[in-house]
DNA sequence: TCTCTATTGATACCAAGATATCAATATCGG
DNA sequence: CCGATATTGATATCTTGGTATCAATAGAGA
């Protein structure tokens, strides 16, 4: 990760302009349109590189392989669209999760996933 | 699933013992004291029936694969152990995640996951 | 008990996601 | 502009989780 190049800009660019969490085949499909012929190794490379030096987290949700975002931001959750799959960033936290560990259990973190319709396939009726 | 045999026995009493989302290979190694010799593709096998016939549901955490538990249960979460990667089922439920839902999104569903250490990995102080 | 055949265990195979290999290319300090 | 070498794309390979195959075994009705 030394030197600049237009394939790891496009990628990084896929992050920042997509502001949710992307799977690393939707980071090739945004980051082709910079770079024609980017393969998928790059992606991989980059996505790897990025999460090492922590400007990107890797962001697991049940049932799928792992989406990546920008680290950027503060504790939040995330919303997954069964219609198109999309996983999109939710701001709100449930409080006191904590009252829920069963006795002599010590928590120290939590995942939260909302599951519907994101707006667009709510309106197209999406599958 | 039409003949009653000791492999079967020995899988759904594995999960109706731990009473906890069980791995495949958990539910083998359980199974295996009843029945030396069993192999994973039963375990598999009689999973597969189980689950389609509604007697037990998949479950699906972040960065694992499915886990099993036994379907009578109402809705709840659970809490993934970070010493010994065990599952637990836990009782309540946030209330009114739907204030979290993007505006437009409609929310269906969602699922909570608790992690931390267990009182067994917390005594014991598991790495 | 006998017979039919569902079930089993061992293991080859498969699929998805990700990494390793390697020759060709592009970056960038000098 | 050059040259050393980091980076890239294509693709072979690997890993994990799960399924398919098939000969041997064992339910269970007659």
């Amino acid at each position: 990760m030394e030197r600049n190049t237009k394939q790891k800009s496009a990628v990084k660019e896929a992050l920042v302009v997509a502001d949710r969490p992307l799977t690393p085949f939707e980071i090739l499909e945004s980051a082709q349109a910079q770079v024609p012929g980017l393969g998928i190794a790059t992606v991989y490379r980059v996505l790897k590189a990025m999460t090492a030096d922590g400007s990107v987290v890797p962001v697991e949700l049940p049932g799928s392989a792992p989406r990546y975002e920008m680290s950027h931001r503060g504790h939040h959750h995330h919303f997954h669209c069964r219609g198109c799959e999309r996983v999109y960033e939710v701001a709100g936290c449930p409080q006191d999760l904590a009252r829920f560990a069963p006795p002599g259990f010590v928590l120290d973190g939590h995942e939260v996933v909302l599951y519907g319709r994101c707006s667009t396939c709510v309106s197209v009726g999406g599958h």
